[in-house]
DNA sequence: AGTGGTCCAATGGTCCAACCAATTTCTGCA
DNA sequence: TGCAGAAATTGGTTGGACCATTGGACCACT
């Protein structure tokens, strides 16, 4: 490591002052998400600054989702930093219900849409053979193991969103998906969930293949609308067994 | 095997332990946004944790903009709080401005699209004319002004979003809104920002107004539209008097 | 070769006690 | 009464200590 690349400290607003030095080091380090940064010790010691500012400093960065800090082994990168980031803490007052969920649904299902247009305006031969790729890799999962996988489900909508070309799709509904997951988990009831949704995964494909937008937005909408048949019936499901 | 079924344990948590503890606290005494809550010593005693505990999880509620630290005053309040709130911490990386820019609105285009589709869907009467009434009240001050008046432009779409039934809509949306004012101010050139978009306030009302989703689903695009050429407009200018 | 056990150094998590810096509140003098 | 300065309050920083977890090294046994 380049130890000319962390010179210490000087002014006031300490910790703000660790993470723009933080921001320098990981370009000059040319670090990729995954990697490991330096302790906490020596970040404190190079900075010129108490390890405790130090940590402050990365539980900012922590609460933005750009570090993952664990026990025992280190702090490492999560996403790519660069000077010009610009963080927009939203927080939304949703509950576990029924009703939040498919609000969060509603959400996605805007997003989804927009994404999948966007995706078939923009992508390119290899974009395309991209998502072709996770879209083979999903259909085969679904076959060998007779149902959804959300993992590999997951992955190919993810690839729709990274050729959208627009990083906040994929933040904003990484975040509905994880709000929906924790409260899904083993979802009682509906045991096929997602069944239905599968043949809609390639017709969003070949509308995207084809350059057609709107096939794509309407596809991508009947896709979701089968997800909220699901959930209604998980939550009928629900209803029934909790009058017992 | 099902790797769900194994979750990680969880052993030690403190700091999410004091927000969860604050989160009762501030339930409990029905804390207000601006209100003041107890010093990180009070904390600290009271909840039988050291004072830099307390310090990590206020941290982390000031990064998610919950909390306002004064040094010297104390610590307030800055938004409601709930127990299961759903953190989203957004990050607008790399590109320019203007690249940032077109990217909130291509969010804004997919939920003020849907918004407004689920609005025509589900407004009351009542819903019809408040939402009529802001619209009213935006064509008045457009034409004293000559111009958009963004207060009251905000105004007609908050209804819109309020009475689609889903405050995501509105939470998500009012989060780009305010990154858009950041950058906006008042930029350079395009004097009449946001002129184009007026005629469609009324059209999407009208469309809303005859229970007619696709139709206002289409009205908003193309309002959304406008804005994404104004803001191209005033890149173009932004680009040339940059040149001299 | 592989399996399990033990040890140990590294690392993040927590704690403590003090001091610094900004702010607020109180006090005493004019 | 008014107001400047002292004192108390509060968040910010420091340095040092110890705990809990991790992961690798080493070893005994199969």
């Amino acid at each position: 490591m380049d130890q000319n690349s962390l010179p210490p400290i000087q002014t006031t607003a300490r910790d703000d002052a660790v993470l723009k030095a933080l921001v320098s080091f990981v370009r000059a380090e040319a670090l990729q998400p995954g990697e490991r940064l330096p302790t906490e010790r020596i970040l404190a010691e190079r900075l010129k600054v108490s390890r405790n500012t130090v940590r402050e400093a990365l539980t900012r960065w922590e609460g933005l989702g750009l570090v993952e800090r664990r026990q025992g082994s280190g702090t490492y990168l999560k996403a790519a930093v660069s000077p010009d980031m610009l963080h927009l803490p939203l927080t939304l007052a949703g509950g576990s219900d029924f009703t939040s969920l498919m609000q969060t649904l509603e959400i996605r299902r805007a997003l989804e849409a927009e994404a999948a247009a966007l995706c078939a305006e923009r992508a390119s031969r290899a974009d395309i053979a991209e998502i072709e790729r996770k879209l083979d890799i999903m259909e085969q999962a679904f076959r060998t193991r007779d149902g959804m996988s959300s993992e590999e489900d997951w992955e190919f909508h993810q690839a729709i969103y990274r050729v959208s070309g627009n990083p906040l799709f994929e933040q904003i509904i990484a975040a509905m998906h994880e709000l929906f997951h924790r409260f899904w988990e083993h979802p009682l009831g509906v045991r096929d969930f997602g069944h239905a949704s599968f043949p809609y995964h390639r017709t969003i494909f070949e509308r995207i293949a084809a350059r057609d937008p709107e096939g794509a937005r309407g596809e991508a909408l009947k896709l979701i609308a089968t997800v909220e048949d699901d959930l209604k019936r998980g939550a009928a499901n629900l209803k029934l067994s909790s009058q017992t």
